[in-house]
DNA sequence: GTATAAAACTAACAATCGTTAGTTTTGCTT
DNA sequence: AAGCAAAACTAACGATTGTTAGTTTTATAC
């Protein structure tokens, strides 16, 4: 049991508020309630408000660019790389699913330069995953079905994991990969 | 060109800011700004900022009822029913893709009557869904992998369209149509 | 032109917001 | 026991929130 920090564990307990409610609905004193203590002494901790949103948000960011730059670096054929950027997707939902709910419904509230940054991950990431089913299909081992909507179809079912996640309960992680690799890349029929 | 009432321009204009940024973050000066007049003349058409959420949110969800309890009702198998609710959604989302960002995201923010009503609707239409799922899996017309999955998979895609469509510039509706059932259906592999 | 209703306005309210300043308590180290 | 730093506290600030009351403007019908 590593030794979590006081801003660590307000950080979490901020991502398990924004996530029922929203960053903007969650007030300071709703998370020092969450804490046990009154919203000024939260500042002993953290700076501000917003300090919380972009830890939590760009730390998720990060990650996620980096797992799909080593995909985007491996030597393998498009399928598999599809494959690796599910399995990417459910580490991190089983890792941290309550901040991913800022990372997908709150990131506009970031400030102008965090803003920035984090759109530009996400377009990169976007890109990357375009290009990979763009290569696929080139080579024939996809379908020639509109890319657009390939890539849309599967990132949406992704990025919403961390909602339907939590809600099962004890799936096995490696079963969940299989199924969802089945699922989204064989079809249903 | 029907005489759309004022009421009806002010909850067209919350539900952009609503998608923008989130319910709680809009001010009733913000949604005035945007209509062009003062936070106090919104109330001579409206009741609450609360009445604003529930009309987009309730209204969709209703729609999305009727629809589902046609498909329900209808004498198709299941693969037909799935396609049928395919085009439901994307009618509703060509129709009115602002609201359904609140629907989507700030449903939590209605008040207890309301919310207990589209809880139950989203509920309902889940286990519809569900269930027409199962019954293809049993009829051997949909591969018996996991339903709860399945599922899952194909509303989180269906959920975000009001995102991603907005974006694509003169997409035909009906290819579109074709193309989310060929991916969502039979995969892309 | 005058009456009437719709729709805008100004001004303000009580509540709540994020945050700061200054102080006290807590828990460890010596 | 004393000293000290971490972490809690109380009290309050200026700004902003949704909303109300009362008034004025605008547009329509006669």
């Amino acid at each position: 049991m590593k030794p979590e920090s006081r801003k660590e564990e307000i950080i979490k307990a901020a991502a398990i508020l924004f996530k029922e409610k929203g960053y903007s609905a969650v007030t300071m004193r709703d998370l020092a309630k969450a804490m046990g203590i009154k919203a000024a002494s939260l500042y002993n901790h953290i700076q501000s408000k917003q300090e919380i949103l972009s830890t939590i948000i760009i730390d998720l960011a990060e990650e996620f660019t980096t797992g799909m730059n080593q995909i985007v670096n491996c030597d393998k054929n498009a399928t598999k790389k599809i494959e690796h950027i599910i399995d990417l997707h459910i580490d991190v939902t089983l890792r941290n699913s309550d901040g991913l709910a800022s990372l997908n419904n709150d990131w506009m509230h970031l400030e102008e330069k965090n803003l920035q940054y984090f759109e530009k991950m996400r377009h990169d990431y976007e890109e990357n995953f375009r290009n990979i089913v763009k290569k696929g299909v080139d080579q024939e081992e996809i379908k020639p079905f509109n890319i657009e909507i390939m890539v849309f179809s599967t990132l949406s079912t992704l990025r919403t994991l961390y909602l339907w996640y939590p809600k099962q309960k004890n799936i096995d992680a490696d079963l969940l990969k299989h199924d969802m690799i089945s699922v989204l890349l064989k079809g249903v029929i």
